[in-house]
DNA sequence: GTCTATATTTAGATAGAC
DNA sequence: GTCTATCTAAATATAGAC
């Protein structure tokens, strides 16, 4: 499907098929070791390519890192940022649930819709949300601060007299719910003991979505 | 405070100073750069002491890192076994809030006493969560596999009629939460564009706990 | 217990042939 | 654009003097 190339310059043959088995082997290296424990020679060998190609195609292992997690991210902020805008643009002003919405519906519909390639981006997005090194910080602000500006004001129009340091924490506590659910499924079928429950994801999302406007509520309504 | 130093044999003078400075140390370290991203040399800087003394002390980078982790963590998950027990245990079984009560709390209370040394572990084990390399999995597993059970079947005996895989969710998520919470402070008072927000602790966690009995309550009526 | 010095491995990155 | 071969730096870990 080659989700948010488009802006790039194309390649063609088999250069396009050695960057893309990169990009792919990279999202799957990282996510399984992170940014440090990630090797180039593991990348190349995942994507079984010569070493020196990461190189000559992505200058270094921090660009290549770069690229492979803004290229998905973008997107995934892009369709939830449609989701906003219209939804503090609708007549009432925005309803709490139009925007927790907003901010779920994307992540697990684009996870759903990626399959492994969603699995290994989310878990990079997980990691990277926890981490804190100055990279991680870097590329967590810019991938995500325009975002979470965006959805913590959508969150203030929605719920009256709402303090912004409430909600932001609503923000954190929804974007860290979206990045486990895309990411966790592993430890979540361990701990059910069985096997994984696979939940239709429109019927995951109203209860995500529920979930996280009750609490919101509620938190809300204890402060006042 | 030497918290949870108890159960180890005791060294004396210089030697044990030595050895309690590379542990803070270490802490330090790897909550900001991650296991992986940490070098032993860093952690003997910061601690100054000689680089021989970590691996004399703790054999390897790989086994200070499990004692680090595993010296706060187990502290921790004891205080909430006794409160989680004592919620099981009381006459008309346990309430949802005393579950999640008994999870939330110890957390909050735990990072708000230790200061700096509770925000290290805390950063600490919010990346223990989402990482996915194999060391990070077996301890993940090996620190919290035996609340992770008793919550669940907490969480069932609360709720009636309550899926193990809805349980399982519910425990997740509290941790998660619980995770975010203790270790992104920086996060959080950068988004608020403003001075942090010192929240005092027991106000916090009657927020945190309502917030997720709400959405707990919420998501198990939308399913049923 | 603590130090200096070093062994050994492995990492990211590049030069240069094809 | 792709390969082989290699440079250079940095990592964990240890040997052995004190």
């Amino acid at each position: 499907m080659t989700v948010g190339l488009g802006v790039h310059p194309v390649e063609h043959g088999a250069a396009r098929d050695a960057k893309l088995a990169i990009m792919e082997a990279a999202e799957a290296v990282f996510a399984t070791n992170g940014y440090a424990g990630s090797t180039t020679r593991q990348i190349a060998e995942e994507a079984g390519v010569n070493l020196a190609l990461i190189h000559y195609h992505f200058s270094s292992k921090e660009k290549l890192y770069e690229l492979v997690l803004s290229r998905r991210a973008n997107d995934l902020n892009a369709a939830r940022m449609v989701l906003l805008k219209a939804a503090v643009s609708s007549d009432a002003g925005p309803a709490l649930e139009s925007v927790i919405d907003a901010l779920v519906r994307p992540a697990i519909e684009y996870s759903d819709t990626l399959r492994s390639a969603g699995q290994n981006f989310a878990r990079m997005i997980d990691q990277l949300a926890s981490a804190t090194d100055e990279l991680s910080v870097r590329l967590l602000s810019e991938l995500f601060d325009e975002l979470a500006q965006e959805a913590i004001d959508a969150l203030q129009k929605s719920v009256p007299h709402l303090q912004r340091s409430d909600a932001v924490t609503a923000y954190l506590f929804t974007l860290s719910i979206c990045n486990q659910l895309m990411a966790r499924q592993d430890r979540s079928s361990k701990l059910c003991k069985g096997p994984p429950v696979d939940v239709e994801p429109q019927a995951l999302i109203r209860k995500v979505v529920s979930f996280l406007v009750a609490g919101i509520n509620t938190m809300v309504a204890e402060a006042g």
